[in-house]
DNA sequence: CTGAAAGCGCTTACAG
DNA sequence: CTGAAAGCGCTTACAG
């Protein structure tokens, strides 16, 4: 049962070769005849050898590992998973694995996923800051590529790829201001989150440069769950002068508006958008507009950003903000 | 820039100890002086010193990573994405990380990335099976475990976690049938997958068991895009007898379905249950019924058995069929 | 074309 | 309480 897996030693005293032969046929390098190379991969199969990468790594020179690790909020939520499936297609691509986990937006889970993946000698980290993330410097002068997504980092000069947060809430809502709408709520997650931050200071300078008072623009923050949106859709609807429209800064959010919108039976009477696309919104009744962004492409370039740096460490710092699409559906008031 | 990672040696020539008085600090071992450890510590810090998880690996006994693989047919899919969180989860309270990563279902791809898992000796293995896994055979005799998640494995004999596919689909037709349909069209994916299968089975059985003529029970196969849903759906409603109810044996054909009778504006004439449940489904007009199961539990029961396996290898093989669950909302036409 | 030696950064097994 | 030696399974740098 517990028998012990077969080194390269192993296979070369079954072939009665040196074992850096053995080396030198696993690995596909040149320098061997054909029959000693038979041999031994005969010799490998009878043995089911299976390399050890892990022991490779250690004396290798650059000391590569062929791993990255992708930290997020949470890989089971849907921006989330995309974003991880688009890591891993890049990172496959160059016969890398990668190590994924989630930080549930805690600083210090994400200080010890982190430090933990370092201890494993990946490659490089492509990371959602949750916190600052400045105990990486030494792994940066070392030549770790960090490459932020989604959110700018603190505590740390990396490239960046996110989304036009201010942009998108900024066409949002001169989209309603330009349908009619002069009283709206904008409902948004944590403000210290900078996506949040972001997309209510687009919010506010598209309610600006409308013109319209600052008051009429109700801005609730701090929603974290679905009962905090649901009491946020009643407090602004039972307010003095309730808004005709809806702004979701956040997936989770705009699913929340949905279902308080529907069980007071106002999904017509109230239009709404969302920032971020999500399952099903076009199926819902009214489909809900959205300001859409693409997860997959910022797993893409970051990852991609990643072996570049890796490549060449003297890149310069970049900052690459993706646009987003205006995905007008009908919940807004306008039709599709 | 390209400094070196400093090593336990540095680390001891630093703090005046011998290097394996480092290692005792390092690893939180007993038989140092208080005094000698904070010197290493101190060193340890001046250094920005991170172990490397992957030495220690090598020379230790059980040559543990704590390291684990994943497989499932997508992590960015909604129902993978939960497991893998699940997974991730179970493995954090051990201090293992995950490697994850997508087969796309492809048996070939499905090899592939297993045999790169077993390279970077991952201590085990939890995988939604494609295809054939004997190539694991010697791995699992060498005490790797390996478990299947979601469907049974072909070509080995593991311990696998599924969910009551049968069971559920029977309980979903005989609710059918209680409420008065005659007709009914299964929609499913590929039947050679065992959940495809099952779900037929059981389809079937309750059909049989209500007495009722199996030409009335349309059984359409092999859909795996929502173009074919669609199609699907459109040659079964233009049958000469149509289906007064339609069940979707999975997710994504359940979407389908959904937005094809929109579309038809049937909505609320043709009833309808899907197997899992999805996001959003009891938001939609009318809310979908379906079967509901837990990926959660199947990636948390799959992890820890896996881990149990790890502490005793003579466990013996067991197949757990986790239970699902009737979600009744309005699609069915019963109401909820 | 082939192989013996040294070393990667640790842990193990011993010796003081 | 502390440290020097050997070894994990490979790759590197040489020598034949």
């Amino acid at each position: 049962m517990a028998k012990k897996r077969a080194t390269m030693k192993d296979v070369a005293a079954r072939a009665g070769v040196g074992f850096k032969t053995v080396s030198r046929v696993v690995n596909g390098e040149p320098g061997v005849s054909d029959a000693t190379a038979e041999k031994v991969r005969k010799a490998a199969k009878d043995l089911n050898y299976r390399k050890d990468m892990t022991a490779g790594n250690l004396r290798r020179t650059e000391g590569r590992t062929d791993s990255i690790g992708l930290l997020v909020s949470s890989v089971g939520n849907e921006f989330d998973s995309r974003l991880h499936r688009a890591v891993e297609d890049a990172a496959l691509a160059h016969g890398v694995s990668v190590f994924a986990a989630s930080t549930d937006e805690d600083a210090e889970r994400e200080r010890l996923l982190a430090l933990t993946l370092v201890a494993r000698r990946v490659d490089g980290l492509v990371l959602m800051p949750s916190g600052d993330l400045s105990f990486l410097q030494h792994e940066l002068d070392l030549g770790t590529p960090v490459i932020a997504v989604d959110r700018p980092p603190t505590g740390l000069s990396i490239d960046t790829m996110m989304v036009d947060n201010d942009g998108g809430a900024h066409a949002s809502i001169a989209h309603l201001v330009e349908h009619g709408h002069r009283r709206v709520a904008v409902l948004t997650h944590l403000s210290t989150l900078t996506t949040a931050a972001q997309r209510i200071a687009g919010a506010r300078r598209a309610w600006a440069e409308a013109g319209l008072p600052g008051s009429a623009l109700q801005v609730v923050t701090g929603l974290s769950s679905t009962e905090d949106t649901l009491r946020a859709v009643s407090a602004v609807l039972g307010s003095a002068e309730p808004p005709t429209a809806i702004f979701a800064a956040r997936n989770a959010i705009s699913v929340g508006v949905v279902r308080a919108l529907q069980s007071r039976g106002l999904q017509r009477e109230v239009a709404m958008m969302g920032f971020d696309d999500f399952d099903q919104a076009d199926l819902l009744d009214p489909a809900v507009s959205v300001v859409g962004q693409d997860p997959a492409e910022l797993g893409t370039l970051a990852t991609e950003r990643l072996f570049a740096r890796l490549e060449d460490p003297s890149l310069v710092v970049e900052q690459v903000v993706a646009g987003t699409e205006l995905v007008l559906r009908r919940s807004c008031g306008c039709g599709a």
